[in-house]
RNA sequence: GCAGGGGUUCCCGAGCGGUCAAAGGGGCAGGACUUAAGAUCCUGUGGCUUAGUGCCUUCGAGAGUUCGAAUCUCUCCCCCUGCACCA
């Protein structure tokens, strides 16, 4: 068989006729299949594409057949780093590494026979291409969803650019396992994806035909949460209450200047008095030593002192303080003059007389433990620059802010504010554990991280972010919970209580305020990070259970007593057991137990039950354990319902020493010594049971639901109540309220690499970053750039230089290029009209293509390209420019191929299967068949050379049937067989289950090969036989001559009338009757075989047969035969019986199906042709009767024999 | 840990309440054809048993629902894939 010839021939006929070449056409349906575009690496394609393509090309072309106006295109992601790299290493440039590598692609693909529209391809390494990248990036730019944000980003040094948090996997570059992604501070450009969180992650509930799997994944990754935002206030100079503000104010101002009221104010609130805020001397015409002895004078700086300045008030404070013999705890200057300059250039000969301008810095630094340093970026007075050079000479913190007023001069500055109490809008799921916070944690990767560590503990933190730094990432994923104190403490908002703020690694940075709320009670991780700090954990949520069966279930008719309670583990001194009451009044068995007796500890409450209970009364220790729990119930004796609030506690004996107890006790209750893995057998009181796993466990945070308690006006509150109830508190307090978060971040698109598209942006010293102007695009890659040391786009002046297209002036393009997800998140857009120069694409054609019907591809897509093309789609349908929202309306994954023993296909092993090679020594469609047959096509499959020799034997044994085969007439047997084969494989191939079909093809196949089939089965045939082997049905399809081509010819429709399951049980009964001839023949030693007498028994007339047939309605139904047979109490009592009698009958349904139908005489005399064919004479003997059969041994189906 | 998908006879893989000792392929065994090998074709491929048949055991382990379970439910074990301290 000449593969090659064939394939060549029909894949040249099929281009030269533009066979998959498709035009809109509003009289035909469309069906737009799509499988995602490939990366073009020189290394080409290996058999694992092949895979991808072949699969959407079956479904393709079975489409064509069905008439359907069929896009199936193909493109190029031609842009991106690899293709850079490996142009650097192999010393060309990567436009012409990339359209080599293109050319090798089409070459390949072409060779597949795959049905591709080779007009549509899509290149995105084209200008033409990615001129609409950039114009959707000025579009984006237009609506305000593009940023440009000095960030921390993932830098891969291999790769010397920027990653995108879904490129980072495990700390290691997407692209280099070996390689750690470091951490880098760049001005980056930003896609507000974001601002469709919310669309994209419900929109993922109506995507109901992409994989589950894929939904979950993204779900997962945009990570929605519903929670409440707390705002935790951060002193910066540490607890106000304790300290002593001293302000100074402006030249001009004086003491009740709106600066100053508002800020005093402030502070009064948070409990502290301003110690000293004067009224400095002549504030219009100020001298320094004339102030500066009014302030020594008339306040004593302290320790505790917090000197807070504006304006020229900071340079009186840096003035006075190296003259201080105490170190003072802060110094927060807002804008602070350092030169006599102003903004506007005019002299002011008063203030350059106030002093020197001349400042001890280092003094200064020496005599305050803390300095911050505030700039309004828009001072009118102080001139831009001032504060910041300030700050470096003190080494203080440095905070750029716009002020309500210039100057920050207005009643009220949020910006001076937050320095002074730093607010944190912490993120929590968990309001309504608020009162039980006992610390806060920050992220140890956190900007802001540093502010918050006081000189005492700067190098314990430090210390400790070394740590860090010195683990591989791999390490850091499985380390412990670890942190360090910073020396800060935030105030929990809802009862003003000081908590200290932690750094630790378990805590991500840029999800919510990179700081969390730590209530170590409720909260694993939390818990587990104060046992190992010894911070304190505070519970305030209490099991609570309600008794609501038997007779101590709640009464409501009774009122409710509330008691404080106690239970006591009493543990033996020696041994390892436990003591319990197994009570007699009641069915409770529980430890000891009692109530607080008034002016009573819950310590002596211990003791005094304990030794009352249990008789033992050495006690060593006494020691509460777990949480308290409330339990309700109705107390028989006293008649009433029973609030009990239960402390636990751990009673350690010291010695036996022990007396009876009373018999008031022990006529209630007997004292057992319960061994420790029994006790949680024995006790059965919920609550006690609770506390006791609580106890073997070694203490746990309590997660689950119960009642508020330590929580003020709270307490008594469901916990599942508590979280609106407090979160409406909160929002009225205006220091919460309700938010969403997500987990998706804005996708940072720049990279600093050559090969991608380059954002159109012009930086203008005078006007910053402009887009470019829509008539100038594309902004073509030059191919003049040398590579090396960073970002090659540097290299080219001529092209970097260029006007500011607002003002006209000198401007320099961004080098930034873009992400590649930027061109592949709308290409499959550019197929419905790729060769547009005027628009991104003709709307109308746009309409009538997309979106996606079917879109093919890898599973790894699933949280990038999939989320930014929807992203994207969503933007364009936003602009107007489509009609849907989302890209695709099925997606499916193919499995992945590997090698042979299920090895991964690499390189480095060796094993990678190429298609031309595999092609050279099979055929294509062998290969295709082969690949198909293997699994279904999202399963992994393993290659293996042995198993494609099975695929290359049935596709030979077609190729030969078919050349020297006259037709006849089909017989109903192969009329029935062709019928359900072409609708089982219909049905296949619209689930993608190709392995099914292809079985179902080989079968019909086999049968075919014996029989005299006609033109017209031999052209279904082959048409079913399309899909999977196109090139060899287009040759047998002329071979049996018919005008080209199969592949648009019409699908054929299997009529469901011709299959007839019968005839299939005549076979069968032939095959056992041939078998059973040969058989005896063998074992009677008969050379030949002269007469063959059959007994048959009449099966059908079974009257049961009858009423099952009538009962399954055509289909074969067990349940329903057995319905029909009986009622479900005799089912019950006899369906066992009657079973083996029903499967008998079951099994031949094929008989029953067609009943009347059914020609007794002609089917017996169907089995005797074909026997006598073999065997010479055949004489058939009909029983009568069941009875009569039965007497010859024949029974229904089986035929009993007797051979001459 | 969370989410998704799995564990089927020698291997790969279908089946997802009754016609199931379970498709198909590969492997293996036997036979036919050949001097032989290969290719091809046929037969067999859990165990015991019959002339036809029937019985027992088996679809990760255990329990359950049902007249009936590879298939449904629960628990447990193991594997893969993805996310990973998301507050």
């Amino acid at each position: 068989m000449e593969f090659k010839k064939i394939e060549q021939k029909w894949q040249t006929s099929w281009e030269k006729e533009k066979l998959f070449e498709v035009n809109e056409d509003s009289k035909k349906k469309k069906f737009y299949l799509l499988e995602m575009f490939p990366y073009p690496s020189g290394e080409g394609l290996h058999m694992g594409h092949a895979l991808n393509f072949v699969i959407g090309d079956v479904l393709a072309r079975k489409k064509i057949m069905d008439g359907f106006n069929v896009l199936h295109p193909m493109g190029y992601d031609a842009l991106g780093l690899p293709a850079e790299n490996a142009a650097i290493k192999a010393g060309t440039h990567p436009q012409d590494y990339t359209n080599k590598a293109i050319k090798h692609y089409i070459e390949q693909q072409k060779a597949l026979g795959i049905t591709y529209d080779w007009t549509r391809v899509v290149n995105t390494a084209d200008p033409k291409y990615y001129k609409w990248d950039q114009w959707i990036f000025l579009k984006m730019f237009e609506k305000n969803l593009v940023y440009q944000k000095e960030s921390s980003v993932n830098w891969c040094p291999k790769c010397n650019t920027v990653l995108a948090n879904e490129q980072v996997q495990n700390g290691k570059c997407w692209r280099h396992e070996d390689t750690n992604v470091e951490i880098k501070k760049l001005k980056q450009w930003f896609l507000k994806i974001t601002d469709y969180a919310d669309e994209l992650y419900e929109g993922i509930d109506k995507l109901e035909d992409w994989p589950s799997k894929t939904r979950a994944m993204q779900k997962n990754w945009i990570g929605k949460s519903h929670g409440t935002e707390i705002e935790f206030e951060i002193p910066a100079f540490g607890e106000i209450k304790d300290k002593e503000f001293v302000f100074l104010h402006a030249f001009g101002d004086n003491s009740k200047s709106a600066f100053w009221v508002w800020l005093k104010k402030e502070i009064e609130q948070r409990g502290c008095k301003v110690a000293f805020a004067p009224n400095l001397p002549n504030a219009d015409n100020p001298s320094l030593e004339e102030q500066e002895k009014h302030v020594l004078n008339n306040y004593d700086f302290k320790e505790n002192s917090v000197l807070v300045t504006h304006s020229l008030g900071g340079t009186l404070a840096m003035k006075i303080i190296p003259k201080l013999k105490t170190k003072i705890n802060g110094l927060l200057m807002v804008a602070p003059p350092l030169k006599c300059e102003y903004k506007d250039n005019k002299k002011r000969p008063i203030l350059e007389k106030y002093c020197d301008w001349k400042f001890d810095f280092k003094k200064i630094k020496n005599n305050v433990k803390k300095i911050i340093v505030i700039e309004d970026e828009k001072d009118h007075i102080v001139p831009f620059g001032h504060p910041k050079e300030i700050a470096k000479e003190l080494d203080a913190k440095y905070v750029l802010g716009i002020g309500n007023q210039t100057h920050y001069n207005s009643d009220k500055e949020q910006v001076v504010l937050n320095e002074l109490v730093e607010v944190w809008p912490i993120f929590t799921t968990r309001p309504d554990t608020l009162f039980g916070v006992t610390f806060m944690v920050v992220s140890a990767q956190h900007t802001k991280l540093m502010d918050l560590v006081t000189d005492e503990q700067k190098s314990d933190v430090e210390k400790f972010l070394k740590k860090l730094n010195s683990v591989s990432e791999k390490e850091l994923d499985q380390m412990e919970k670890e942190g360090v104190f910073t020396g800060s403490y935030a105030t929990n908002p809802v009862n003003g209580e000081k908590v200290p703020v932690w750094a630790g690694n378990f805590v991500v940075a840029d999800y919510g305020a990179g700081m969390v709320m730590a209530v170590p009670a409720h909260d694993q991780r939390d818990y587990e990070f104060a046992k190992k700090y010894d911070i304190e954990i505070k519970q305030v949520i209490a099991p609570y259970h309600v008794e609501t069966n038997g007779e101590d279930a709640v009464r409501k008719d009774k009122k409710v007593i509330k008691r404080d309670s106690v239970f006591a583990l009493v543990k033996h001194h020696k041994e390892d057991k436990y003591f319990c009451l197994d009570w007699k009044k009641f069915k409770w068995k529980s430890f000891v137990i009692g109530g607080v007796d008034d002016g009573e500890t819950p310590e002596e409450a211990v003791r005094r039950e304990v030794i009352e209970e249990t008789g033992y009364s050495d006690i060593k220790s006494i020691k509460p354990i777990a949480f308290e729990t409330h339990a309700e119930f109705y107390a028989k004796h006293k008649e009433i319902n029973r609030y009990g609030k239960y402390k636990a506690f751990l009673v350690e004996l010291a010695s036996d020493k022990h007396e009876k107890p009373s018999d008031e006790h022990t006529k209630n209750h007997e004292g057992i010594w319960v061994e420790k893995n029994k006790v949680s057998g024995f006790i059965n009181l919920e609550n006690n049971r609770l506390v006791w796993n609580d106890y073997i466990k070694g203490g746990a945070a309590y997660t689950e639901n119960g009642k508020l308690i330590n929580s003020s006006e709270f307490d008594g509150i469901n916990n599942r109540e508590a979280i609106d109830k407090i979160t409406l508190h909160l929002k009225k307090q205006k220091i919460g309220k309700k938010v969403i978060n997500f987990k998706l971040r804005d996708w940072g698109i720049s990279r600093q690499r050559y090969w991608g598209t380059p954002i159109p942006i012009i930086h203008c010293e005078k006007c910053g970053a402009v887009p470019v102007s829509e008539k100038d695009l594309p902004i073509a890659l030059p191919k003049d750039v040398e590579f090396g040391e960073g970002n090659p786009l540097e290299t080219n002046e001529k092209w970097t230089k260029t006007k500011c297209p607002k003002c006209g002036g000198s401007g320099k393009r961004e080098t930034d290029t873009m992400d590649t997800f930027v061109n592949s998140s709308w290409y499959f857009l550019r197929y419905a009209d790729p060769n547009n120069d005027k628009e991104i694409f003709d709307k109308k054609k746009a309409k009538y293509w997309c979106p996606i019907d079917q879109y093919v591809g890898g599973a790894e897509h699933a949280c990038m390209h999939l989320i930014y093309s929807r992203f994207y789609t969503k933007f364009l349908a936003d602009l107007g420019l489509i009609n849907f929202r989302e890209p695709a309306k099925k997606l499916f994954h193919q499995g992945m191929l590997q090698g042979e023993g299920g090895v991964k296909m690499s390189k480095s092993k060796g094993n990678v299967v190429l298609p031309e090679v595999v092609s050279e020594k099979y055929g294509i469609d062998t290969s295709r068949l082969f690949l198909l047959s293997l699994a279904a096509p999202d399963k992994p499959r393993d290659w293996s050379e042995k198993g494609i020799q099975g695929s290359l034997r049935i596709i030979q044994k077609i190729f030969d049937y078919f050349q020297d085969t006259k037709f006849g007439k089909d017989n109903e047997k192969t009329l029935s067989k062709l019928n359900k084969t072409i609708k089982e494989v219909t049905l296949d191939i619209e689930d993608f289950a190709y392995n099914l079909a292809v079985i179902k093809i080989r079968q019909l196949f086999e049968y075919i090969e014996g029989e005299t089939i006609s033109k017209d089965t031999a052209e279904k045939f082959l048409k079913i036989l399309s899909p999977f082997c196109p090139h060899i049905a287009e040759e047998l399809w002329e071979k049996i001559g018919n005008k080209p081509f199969i592949s648009n010819a019409k699908w054929p429709k299997a009529n469901e009338k011709l299959i007839d399951e019968k005839l299939e049980k005549i076979e069968g009964v032939l095959d056992t009757l041939r078998g059973d001839i040969l058989k005896i023949k063998e074992l009677a030693k008969l050379d030949s075989v002269s007469k063959v007498k059959i007994f048959v028994a009449p099966a059908w007339k079974w009257d049961a047969l009858a009423i099952v047939k009538k009962a399954c309605d055509g289909k074969p139904d067990f349940g329903a035969a057995m319905k029909a047979l009986m009622s479900k109490d005799e089912m019950k009592k006899q369906g066992k019986a009657v079973q083996p009698f029903l499967k008998a009958v079951m099994s031949r349904f094929g008989e029953l199906s067609d009943l009347e139908k059914f020609d007794e005489v002609k089917a017996i005399e169907e089995v005797k042709v074909a026997l006598e064919k073999e065997f010479g004479s055949i004489e058939i003997i009909k029983a009568e009767n069941s009875k009569e059969a039965k007497a010859n041994n024949a029974f229904p189906g089986k035929p009993a024999l007797l051979v001459e």
